[in-house]
DNA sequence: ACCTGAACACCGTTCAAGT
DNA sequence: ACCTGAACACCGTTCAAGT
């Protein structure tokens, strides 16, 4: 019914005016959500950038679409590192590449409050939310994984999808507190140590 | 300044009238917080218990007295639970006790949708809430913890509320999903091994 | 085309009036 | 004393009017 739409939706619009809308808004709302977490009111959000509310749900309709555009390249970045990281399984070992992206991902999570819950469910399966920005990312992930696992690093009964979830909720579990970072790292190297672990080996610590 | 109150405050009212409010508001948040999780809107609870919202606001001023009321005994019993498994230790082994009151635990965190959420501040250390009905199951978890570190079935260097907060947050991390309680046991199997596996073992599955 | 912000919709909580 | 539910407060989203 309507006319064709661009073939580069997201390229910088012809108005210069609008284009500065969008840098404003972006960084206001990067402010934000520094301060506040993902969730800061829209109003806020407006008024840092000096524009209108409406010129906000122009620009980003839905909350998803301005937290993603605020996080800009770093699923892509994230993405590098994993891919970068597959490269290196032969010198480091398979998992210690696990681990180091882990961290990597986590450090990621703890950017702003309230992005784990905002990432829940692009990392459910199948997946509740259009995937966002991340399909590439958990590609390389499992492609990580998957490595792993073939090099006898990590048990097998464990699915890629499953380790990421965990450590988004484990960061979840702690957020709020002042020590929350390093609770998380507690948390996500017991989870790793039973990642790590082979049923196969018969060897138990306990009774 | 004000009169002294009841030795009893959560002694049964004298009105009869209050006691079946009371009842009916219960009954009524229990329903909706099976259909639509502890999450469920005040209007609809009262709605369905026949009263207005004011009576909902004055038997229970805030959303955490409501659950706990509806959750009634339920901390109480797995506080027992504990202590039953504490004693059972010597026949079926420390970690045993430990799994199968986490698998009660789990089980209780999957009663209502936003359990688990409704639970993270109670958590956390310091408790940013005052310690709901809960303060007693969390001593006789630690007691469960204590005696399984001491027989050497889990390992030296983790904290029993951080387990109880990774069990929280597994489920977490899975809910809404149609399999959402298997995931999150398999999620918490997983931990549950790192918890077992002994550093000081120094075996570790892959390289 | 795009921007503005008042108006609207929604929802949790309170409290003046009633019993 | 307790109950009722309209009124209030708050906040996210929309859209008629303006540029």
């Amino acid at each position: 019914m309507s006319a064709p739409q661009r073939a580069t939706p997201d390229a910088a619009p012809a108005r210069a005016d609008v284009r500065r809308n969008r840098r404003r808004l972006l960084d206001a709302a990067r402010a934000a959500f520094t301060e506040g977490g993902v969730d800061a009111p829209p109003a806020e959000i407006a008024r840092r950038a000096g524009v209108g509310v409406g010129t906000l749900y122009r620009h980003f309709p839905d909350r998803a679409s301005l937290v993603d555009a605020v996080l800009g390249d770093r699923y892509d970045t994230l993405r590098d590192e994993a891919d970068r990281l597959l490269d290196a399984c032969a010198a480091s070992g398979a998992f210690a590449a696990l681990t180091t992206w882990l961290d990597l991902f986590a450090c990621h999570l703890a950017l702003f409050q309230g992005m784990a819950d905002s990432l829940r469910p692009t990392l459910l399966e199948p997946a509740v939310d259009a995937a966002r920005g991340c399909d590439a990312m958990l590609a390389a992930w499992d492609r990580l994984f998957t490595r792993a696992q073939q090099a006898g690093a990590i048990r097998r009964d464990a699915r890629p999808r499953d380790i990421l979830r965990a450590v988004n909720a484990l960061r979840w579990a702690t957020q709020g507190t002042p020590t929350a970072t390093q609770e998380a790292d507690r948390l996500r190297a017991l989870l790793l140590d039973g990642l790590r672990y082979q049923h196969t080996d018969g060897i138990r610590a306990g009774r």
